[in-house]
DNA sequence: TCTGGGGTCCTAGGACCC
DNA sequence: TCTGGGGTCCTAGGACCC
């Protein structure tokens, strides 16, 4: 299968309306104003040999590229120029497709030269939507996946069991699909620092560190093995969220119940919108100094509105009981019942 | 140096049931 | 005094991805 990803495909449909932008560090993110509180949506490969990427404060990259182009982000063109992309792969001869994102997405093909595949399909996207993108082949949609970073920008590279331990055996597991900071230090605490000492490890020596399921996984993971079905069925939400970061910490609790009630609000819309009832309330709390905690409640699924709003004045009433009050965002989630999951299972982390 | 907004899934532990 | 075994559900928290 292939795995298509877009370059910078935020700045390039940037570029696209603004033509004069080309060549230009760009940066785009939050409102696009650097001294409010946001973080970089993505950057310019311009923008990027100054260090700057994704995630990281809008203030701090501002700092970095004193020159740069910054620009608020723009859901309805990208999504926009998403669906072209999309449907540009939905026409390519005998292709399912599965998609991840904005701006990624798996092939399903059977053909007997993928990289010629590749070629045609780059052609299609460039030709439709005038953006480039790169493309992972693989035996597995992790191998795929992972080719792609070896593929960009604009190229094709391929990945398969015959070569993934000399391409991936030598990286820090870090550089795995699923592996972050976190998983890939407890790894480091085993003796498992690189892609081939995963491939070689005993699933069962990591159930006690990561449990039953991830464990497994994670060895699977080191070895690129794995799913190789692109699913097109659907994709149906598990549930929504709304979140929002304040410009100034909240530490009134009058100001911390109506912004909990609501975020509540505007999650339950988002909800009713596709006439789905809600069986849970989380809320994700930020607190000043950037620490997290969760707090839930359980809803019945034919609850209304009164019911959403009693349950979210609970939860900040919680969250005032464990004053000081420093409050950095809120993050309102609603999750659905079962019956209401029929679309594909993901392939982990999102998608 | 400071921290978006949208998602998904996993794990542990306690409550509760038979 | 010691404390089944299996299951489900719920909550809190964690990790990762785009």
């Amino acid at each position: 299968m292939l795995h298509v990803d877009l370059d910078q495909f935020i700045a390039a449909v940037e570029v696209l309306r603004r033509p004069e932008l080309a060549g230009k560090p760009i940066i785009v993110g939050g409102r696009g104003d650097p001294t409010e509180r946001a973080v970089v949506s993505t950057a310019s490969y311009e923008a990027r040999a100054f260090g700057v990427g994704s995630g990281m404060p809008l203030r701090i990259a501002a700092r970095k590229v004193p020159d740069a182009v910054i620009l608020p982000v723009d859901h309805e063109a990208y999504l926009a120029a998403s669906d072209t992309v999309m449907a540009t792969l939905r026409d390519q001869p005998g292709a399912t497709v599965q998609v991840l994102g904005w701006d990624e997405a798996f092939l399903g093909v059977g053909t007997p030269n993928p990289e010629d595949y590749a070629r045609r399909v780059q052609a299609a996207v460039l030709e439709r939507t005038l953006l480039h993108c790169s493309v992972g082949i693989g035996d597995t949609l992790v191998r795929a996946k992972v080719a792609t970073g070896f593929a960009k920008p604009a190229g094709v590279f391929r990945l398969t069991a015959g070569n993934w331990l000399d391409v991936m055996g030598s990286r820090p597991t870090q550089d795995l699909w699923g592996v972050g900071a976190k998983v890939s230090g407890r790894l480091a605490k085993l003796g498992i620092t690189t892609v081939a000492e995963l491939a070689a490890s005993d699933p069962q020596v990591l159930v006690p560190e990561f449990g039953p399921k991830m464990g497994p996984w994670y060895a699977e993971l080191g070895r690129g093995d794995g799913a190789s079905v692109v699913d097109d069925t659907p994709w149906v939400a598990r549930g929504h969220s709304r979140e929002t970061t304040f410009q100034h910490d909240l530490t009134d609790p009058a100001q911390v119940s109506d912004a909990v009630i609501e975020l509540a609000a505007r999650v339950l819309e988002d909800v009713q919108a596709e006439g789905r009832p809600v069986i849970g309330l989380t809320l994700k709390v930020r607190y000043a100094p950037f620490v997290t905690t969760t707090r839930a409640r359980k809803i019945p699924a034919t609850s209304d509105q009164n019911e959403i709003r009693a349950r979210a004045l609970d939860l900040a009433a919680e969250i005032e009981a464990g004053r000081p009050i420093r409050l950095l965002g809120l993050r309102a989630e609603m999750a659905m019942p079962d019956d209401a999951r029929q679309g594909h299972t993901p392939t982990r982390g999102g998608w």
